[in-house]
DNA sequence: TAAACTATCTATAAGTG
DNA sequence: TCACTTATAGATAGTTT
């Protein structure tokens, strides 16, 4: 579209190749923009440049973080989801742990303990009976020291 | 671009905004890939039509998610890493529940009591102390029924 | 309903200051 | 390097099949 046309292939000229990407980009936008207004299109755009430099846009009818939602669920890719699963999934463990410490922790104290066959019960009441030896010792070492 | 100039402004006919979309996303999809090419760019598009339909195209040379993760950095915006940060948070919380869950669970068993100080010191003996009572009720319960 | 056509408009490659 | 110009390629609005 200009003085002689191009075969669209990478421009090695870096000049031309930066001035073509800085028409070639404000031309995408625009034509972004007006989809978005002549057919009640919703469009997101992301371009880096190879400087490195972006540029965006995003219909103002939905936020880029909608659109992206909208993206995950028509087209089954997992963006972030894949992410969220994950930590999910730690959360789920780690509340798993907890909850059996809790329930190791009732234990010692003598609660929920019905549930315990005598093999365990056993086994519990022989923890606390050890724990309670070493505190007896701990506190009577402390006795002997502030005497 | 046609034979006649249009305004920039919603098409309210119908079909003529299904037609015109169906061409500005092939175009603009075709842009898209042209300025990739020459331009060493990276693109990523997301379109959706008022009919729900999307299209979307992303350069070769970078996913999806490797953009948005770009944008992210170089926006700003959080898109995803807000809800990352939320579960991150979530995990945190949980974690220090199960360490003091832990030295709780070491404390009944006699384990690290130097650092107790006598109040607390007494409080878990006690604790223990119900809970071995709780136990030996149990145990003398239950040699009574089989008997 | 949709695919092809084509006159016209728009984008832009190359040129210029 | 930039902004501006201009000739031309490309996109597309309305039409036809």
């Amino acid at each position: 579209m200009g003085r002689g046309k191009i075969e669209i292939k990478r421009i090695e000229n870096v000049n031309n190749r930066v001035v073509t990407f800085s028409k070639r980009r404000n031309g995408l936008v625009k034509k972004a923009k007006e989809i978005t207004v002549l057919c009640d299109a919703k469009v997101a755009l992301i371009v880096f440049g190879s400087n490195g430099k972006m540029t965006d846009y995003c219909c103002p009818s939905m936020d880029l973080g909608a659109m992206l939602d909208q993206y995950q669920k028509l087209s089954g890719k997992k963006l972030w989801d894949a992410k969220h699963e994950n930590l999910s999934n730690e959360i789920d463990r780690i509340k798993k742990e907890n909850d059996s410490l809790q329930l190791e922790l009732r234990h010692l104290k003598g609660e929920d303990i019905q549930s315990l066959n005598l093999k365990n019960l056993m086994a519990v009441e022989h923890a606390v009976e050890h724990g309670l030896d070493q505190m007896e010792f701990l506190m009577s070492k402390r006795r002997n020291v502030s005497i």
